[in-house]
DNA sequence: CAAATCCCGAGTGTTTCGCTAGGAAAATAG
DNA sequence: CTATTTTCCTAGCGAAACACTCGGGATTTG
């Protein structure tokens, strides 16, 4: 379990989602613009959340990216899984031998602190995350300015 | 807070080293051999653990490293932070202006998030690490295969 | 003294990160 | 039907980080 800026765009994303998920599916457009990164970039992690199952994409005007699941049934830990490359975090590379023929001393150690902390994340569901109240918060504000999906789709905020 | 290989051989390296905490110091050159990596890579993990008071280096013929405090009094969090470059895992950077000239939903979100992760990692030791039964088992064929400290400096294993 | 070991900085190849570019397919609007 | 909007897909690119190498010190032990 790798953890970096990357997983941190796809949850922030995917909280963008949960918002919205009951007005209607959210544009790549928009989370680019609130999240200040590019479009095709946010497209490679969205084509990561797709292949796990956790979002859907509906294309033509007025579609946009919609949670695949209900935000509590969606948890960090698998968010952040789905973006990662999850290459070989330990240097045996699943073959248990890198250490005089037997598993080294890292190889146990680290899967088992990785569980730990997989587990740890995997406790934590966007629906939880949305009830935080910075997150409340911040969200309500960002509604205020740029209301997204309440009107119908006649109309052009800027 | 950051999660890669790097922080894993630091965590490694470390409960090495409290392994033979009372017997001596470890040598680089010890640590290098069983986890198969370059001592000059080593030493610039180290080099970082010595700056935020983690171990403490003893030059010349027998010296190594030893920790700095005791096994119970070193957290995963601590010896992970020491040596992640921890530059600005915010894209604002410590300045709260990155959308709209307020926090963004960004900021707010993975500090929160980031902090939890922080006080998990922070609430696991390396003593507590050392009592695992999957280290506790590898740690015992090391040393049977590889004595370190056990027999004064006289001996060669090879 | 000489050997062992920590200490330090500069440089190197590979991978990942965040992004750009260019298009193709599908769905809606007119 | 056509034009627009959006998802989808592939390829590549500059910068950063990763894991490492090399070369030289400094300091302590024997």
């Amino acid at each position: 379990m790798r953890l970096s800026t990357k997983g941190r765009y796809a949850v922030t994303a995917m909280i963008d989602l949960a918002l919205h998920n009951d007005v209607g599916p959210v544009a790549l457009t928009d989370i680019a613009d609130t999240q200040k990164i590019s479009v095709s970039y946010l497209e490679q992690l969205f084509a990561r959340l797709r292949k796990n199952g956790l979002v859907t994409g509906m294309r033509g005007p007025g579609g946009g990216y919609r949670l695949a699941r209900a935000a509590d049934e969606i948890t960090v830990a698998e968010i952040i899984a789905a973006v990662d490359e999850q290459i070989d975090m330990t240097r045996c590379a699943g073959k248990q031998d890198c250490q005089d023929g037997e598993k080294c001393l890292t190889h146990e150690l680290w899967v088992d602190l990785s569980r730990q902390l997989y587990d740890f994340l995997h406790g934590i569901t966007l629906g939880q995350v949305l009830q935080w109240p910075a997150v409340k918060q911040v969200a309500e504000r960002q509604e205020a300015r740029h209301p997204r999906g309440f009107q119908s789709k006649s109309e052009n905020v800027a």
